[in-house]
RNA sequence: GACUCAGUAGCUCAGCUGGUAGAGCAACAGACUCUUAAUCUGUGGGUCCAGGGUUCGAUCCCCUGCUGGGUCACCA
């Protein structure tokens, strides 16, 4: 890089990293530097009685308050901020000040890493700080850090232009107050999840992400080509048909939490890769899941959130256990005042054109009562909701009904509105999937480029016998968004996909 | 993909339908030994997203493109 692209502020503290290494201070040290306690434990195990208390602390400055023979700073670890007090004496016994002078006060910048030794007191004004006896120079920061202050728990010129952002997401973990916290959050119920699921007894297991068939759900796939075998592979949109060869092997419960890839838009609640948890268990089914299910997240968001609701906008949710349950068909009776039960595709088709819907005439009778609930019924359930039920033509991978003909043994979890989970009572009739698959191709002959492939080696697999079993997937992007009370995807994504940056690549271009 | 809004200093933003740009914070120089959005004095910092067009003259008007936001469509 060229130094004269470099911003005055870039240049200067080039030059303070040239003055430290003059006077032989190692700007990126190798030792380890052992920390002995983290600012927010600090504050919250300080007493005013206690003697005195011995710390090393080691963050980002964040902010300076310099009066000539004596500072305060803010320093910024990984769980948050303390105040540093600096006087000139205390750092430089001796003769020489150069330590507070030159380096604390003239080469050090906002966005530096340094040590601090020293014991915690309560300054005059009340806040619990560190007294500062020994400072050590960390890492330097090159490149100056938007400032964003915080008084009184208001940000002040907070950065939050997105796209910036969301491609540099390590500043917007840096200086925006609880974007970290959302992470934190979010391993926390990943963690939940999966800490259940083993404690039920469930293996955790990793499936293909290239696959040769992209099956399991219905997307357009990304589609890769391997070299050496010299054939196009996919990423998979889904974990589906893998975990369902497990259970074929003799699995009790197999569950995997890994990403899916759709080749799909992108918006609030989309992005191309997104992390997604399916369980199988075998000899369950669709009402087992159901009541595992609500325990399941009524617990995940009590280790989230501490209580079992959350707040995502105006509407309070709770995921306390048991949720509503109703048919499809119920569904959209309660909400269009239409019985769908029985009626044939032109019948329904007829009640579409009365509550003025646009379909086009390539969709068939499960195709349009998926719009009707979608156009009516789905934003209309805050609470989580499981709808059961759907129509056989939308379910290929779904065991028949036991009593309700054409229709399936499935549910969708519906919350704030959205769909969060997906299960069945899983098909194990290799028959029958193969004649859903031949259905899928059809449709996919009538110009539906979403419909299934036939697998036939997954029919293979079933061939050999799968015990009843019943699957969910949940989005875990979307459940983080509702524990979080986050209403886009890229809040709770660290790198939501974007398109790249064509100035940087340019740049970068010309430099080789 | 459609419509719409936006892009100005390191950050957050002003900028009068046209005359080559301002503020706060940050930075720099100085003062200050309990401050906390520290304060006070002074200084520097700009490819006004890019490329065309209109004009004597464009950050501003027009066109095209790039990037992002919002709404809609697509995503069972």
């Amino acid at each position: 890089m060229n130094v004269s692209e470099l911003s005055e502020q870039e240049v200067l503290r080039r030059k303070s990293l040239q003055a430290l290494k003059d006077m032989g201070i190692d700007p990126y040290p190798a030792a380890e530097y052992v920390v002995t306690a983290y600012s927010k434990d600090i504050k919250a195990e300080f007493k005013d009685d206690a003697p005195q208390r011995e710390v090393t602390v080691a963050g980002r400055i964040m902010l300076r308050r310099i009066m000539g023979k004596a500072s305060f700073m803010e320093l910024q670890d990984s769980k948050g901020r303390i105040q540093i007090y600096i006087s000139r004496d205390e750092i430089c016994p001796d003769e020489n000040k150069d330590m507070y002078n030159v380096v604390f006060k003239k080469l050090l910048d906002i966005g530096d890493f340094v040590g601090i030794k020293g014991y915690v007191f309560r300054t005059q004004m009340g806040e619990i700080s560190v007294h500062a006896q020994e400072l050590t120079v960390l890492g330097k920061s090159l490149r100056p850090l938007p400032i964003v202050k915080y008084k009184d728990g208001v940000a002040y010129d907070s950065f939050d232009d997105p796209e910036l952002r969301y491609r540099q997401r390590c500043v917007d973990l840096v200086v925006n107050d609880g974007v970290k916290d959302i992470f934190l959050k979010r391993s926390r119920i990943i963690k939940s999840l999966r800490d259940q699921l083993d404690a039920a007894g469930y293996t955790e297991v990793e499936t293909p992400t290239l696959q040769s068939l992209a099956g399991g759900a219905a997307a357009r796939p990304f589609i890769t080509h391997h070299n050496t075998l010299d054939v196009d592979l996919y990423l998979r949109i889904a974990t589906e048909l893998y975990l369902k060869r497990l259970i074929v092997g003799g699995f009790e419960g197999v569950f995997e939490i890994g990403k899916n890839f759709r080749n799909e838009g992108m918006d609030k609640t989309h992005n191309p890769e997104f992390t997604c948890m399916e369980l199988y268990v075998q000899y369950k089914d669709y009402n087992w899941m159901m009541n595992f299910t609500e325990k399941l997240l009524e617990n995940i968001c009590i280790a989230a959130n501490g209580c079992s609701e959350t707040k995502v906008g105006d509407n309070v949710i709770s995921f306390k256990a048991p949720y509503k349950r109703i048919s499809i068909l119920d569904a959209i009776k309660e909400k269009t005042g239409y019985d769908l039960e029985g009626k044939s595709e032109d019948e329904i088709r007829a009640i579409c054109k009365e509550l003025k819907m646009e379909v086009e005439p390539s969709m068939g009778k499960g195709k349009l009562i998926d719009e009707i609930f979608g156009e009516f019924c789905e934003g209309t359930f805050i609470q989580p909701t499981f709808i059961t039920d759907y129509p056989v033509e939308m379910s290929p991978l779904t065991k028949m009904h036991r009593s309700k003909p054409g229709l399936t043994e499935r549910f969708e979890l519906m919350v704030n509105g959205k769909e969060l989970a997906n299960a069945y009572s899983e098909l194990n009739d290799p028959i029958d999937q193969m004649e859903r698959f031949q259905e899928q191709l059809r449709l996919s002959q009538k110009g539906d480029d979403e419909a299934m492939f036939i697998d036939h080696d997954f029919v293979r697999a079933l061939e050999y016998g799968m015990p009843p079993t019943s699957g969910i997937g949940i989005g875990i992007d979307r459940l983080t968004m509702l524990l979080t009370g986050q209403t886009t995807i890229q809040e709770v994504l660290f790198f939501p996909q974007m398109k790249p940056e064509k100035k940087a690549q340019a740049k970068e271009e010309t430099n080789e």
